[in-house]
DNA sequence: TTGTAGGCGTTATCAG
DNA sequence: CTGATAACGCCTACAA
């Protein structure tokens, strides 16, 4: 009485409809070389038994599997959302679905997944950054996947990118606030180790600060992990220095966050007291008090671009694409004139 | 002279060891029905070769992938984050991966990932909420693929799940609001349609309302997307209302985290001139001013469990899992006491 | 336009 | 313990 719990496949569609499995197959991928007459035959025979098509066996016979591998660094905030989601949705337009996991900011996981993901048949890669092992990329090479690295910018290497240069906007934004009049700056970096978007903003700050004539020695550096809670901490071990800095320049959004926050449990108003910038423009950066100042990035349309870019490498309409996009400080409220 | 690709397979390892392919699988998989020399031999040329197994060829002889397919509403922002990572690392210690793809809140895409997901081969399903379409369930049915529901519970129904009660701990938190002398609420609401976590929690409120003896159309309401803009729109309208609402209730923390930027930017003191309540507890709710009072959600500990559940459906080690957690109140600076 | 048949890379059954 | 060999579900020349 109880049936097998039944899972259709091409051939039982191929019986359903008195045709091969050859011509269900068409009718699923190329229409056009099929009778209008029995497409719906078929397709009445797919709707009617539920038939899904195995991605599995259809990747692995076609060579391709129309998905691509994304990995970022962490998904707990929002650093990366917009962009991704933007990726996405750019990808799914143009055929293509994704796969997305994150490394938790450690090399040797990104490398696993990159294993995984290629393991699983992408059709190619969306990284974040390029400073990674030469083995990855000889890894990818010798595969050829395409790979196409963002949120960040290597004219030099010889990986696509779409992507922004961190340290230059760096660089502007502590000019903006060195202009204002601040000569006392705490700086509250991402971990440096592997990760040239957090190495390339520091390096940016200290970069102007030289060129501002200061000494390299006066600049007040915390390196820590990129969560709000440790920009808090960071802010509040920042604020014990003497002299005491009048900015905190933050590696991004989330690290300016904890800063703020800190600044209010200590009864420190910003900006009268101390200033506090950040970097990326998240969602977040508008709605805290007061709003920050920082490094507008474009994640949408470096999403959109990035997702075209390695549709365009995968189907071998490009070799290598080098976008790099602009990015604009945008000043709000937590930098205050001196 | 220029070599294609090498893309090494089973096949090759098996070669280049000497052995059979079932032997090579054998090592890869079940090292202990091979001996500790010929293993050796065959890890060799594995290591040597650079050979990766076929992820998609396995799962289709294997009929298992050991994959197990997550579907969240958003990643935009990280009401899922944390929940979803510690899901994540579970599975990971119980040998399986994760996909996660996002619906955007719309059922239709939901449904065609939850498709697109089990034609991936995912061994098991992570949903969040219950309210869904019958057939969707049916689908997951016939080809018995193990789900559990997350971040809502459902006693009543059929499926597994390892979650919470959003009504009833909603329902406290207005209790708790009404108790400290609020008796005008605003409430800014996720939209309900096809949302059993949004409509559990004004559902909360409302019965917690009429309990306390009053008329249900003095509640107002609004209904908008989980966003920050929405949430400070929302609370602009509200403020309009005559007589103004004392205490704003929103069903979650990101619409309270607009709200309350909307109170300063109207020059509105909270919770001196307003009080403002979210829920879920997310890392955010800390670090926003003033701290948000909202329902605390076991995020990790819901995550962790879900983990274990998914897999001991899947290995069979049980056929049906309700896990009911327990949730809190966090009393911080937005509400205030009238 | 449609059907036939071989192959994609692994696992699993069954002998040896 | 190890080796053939048949699936697994689908795509794609090649033929008809």
């Amino acid at each position: 009485m109880s049936a097998p719990p039944p899972i259709p496949t091409l051939e039982d569609v191929a019986r359903a409809a008195r045709v091969s499995t050859a011509t269900v197959s068409r009718c699923l991928n190329e229409q056009q070389k099929v009778t209008a007459k029995t497409r719906e035959r078929v397709m009445e025979a797919v709707e009617r038994l539920g038939y899904t098509p195995n991605f599995n066996a259809r990747a692995m016979a076609a060579k391709r599997s129309y998905t691509i591998g994304a990995i970022i660094p962490t998904m707990e905030n929002a650093i990366f959302a917009r962009g991704l989601q933007a990726f996405q949705e750019a990808l799914y337009d143009l055929g293509y679905n994704l796969l997305v996991s994150s490394s938790a900011y450690q090399p040797k996981l990104e490398a696993e997944q990159i294993r995984a993901l290629v393991a699983r048949g992408a059709d190619g890669l969306l990284l974040i950054g390029y400073e990674r092992d030469q083995a990855v990329y000889d890894y990818l090479d010798r595969r050829s996947i395409p790979t196409v690295l963002a949120w960040a910018s290597s004219p030099d290497k010889a990986q696509s990118f779409v992507g922004f240069d961190n340290q230059s906007a760096m660089h502007s934004l502590a000019d903006k606030v060195i202009e204002m009049g601040h000569c006392r700056i705490g700086v509250i970096s991402g971990v440096i180790e592997g990760n040239d978007r957090a190495s390339g903003r520091l390096a940016g700050i200290k970069e102007s600060w030289q060129a501002h004539g200061f000494d390299i020695k006066d600049l007040v550096i915390i390196e820590t992990q990129y969560e709000i809670e440790s920009g808090a901490k960071a802010f509040e071990q920042l604020m014990t220095v003497d002299p005491k800095p009048t900015v905190i320049m933050c590696g991004n959004d989330v690290l300016a966050t904890g800063a703020i926050s800190m600044a209010r449990e200590l009864g420190l108003r910003v900006p009268d007291d101390v200033s506090v910038t950040g970097f990326d423009d998240i969602e977040l950066a508008r709605y805290v008090w007061p709003p920050l100042t920082t490094v507008h990035v474009p994640h949408q349309q470096m999403g959109r671009i990035a997702a075209r870019a390695l549709v365009d490498l995968i189907e071998k309409r490009a070799t290598k694409i080098s976008r790099e996009l602009g990015v604009s400080i945008v000043l709000r409220g937590s930098l205050g004139r001196l």
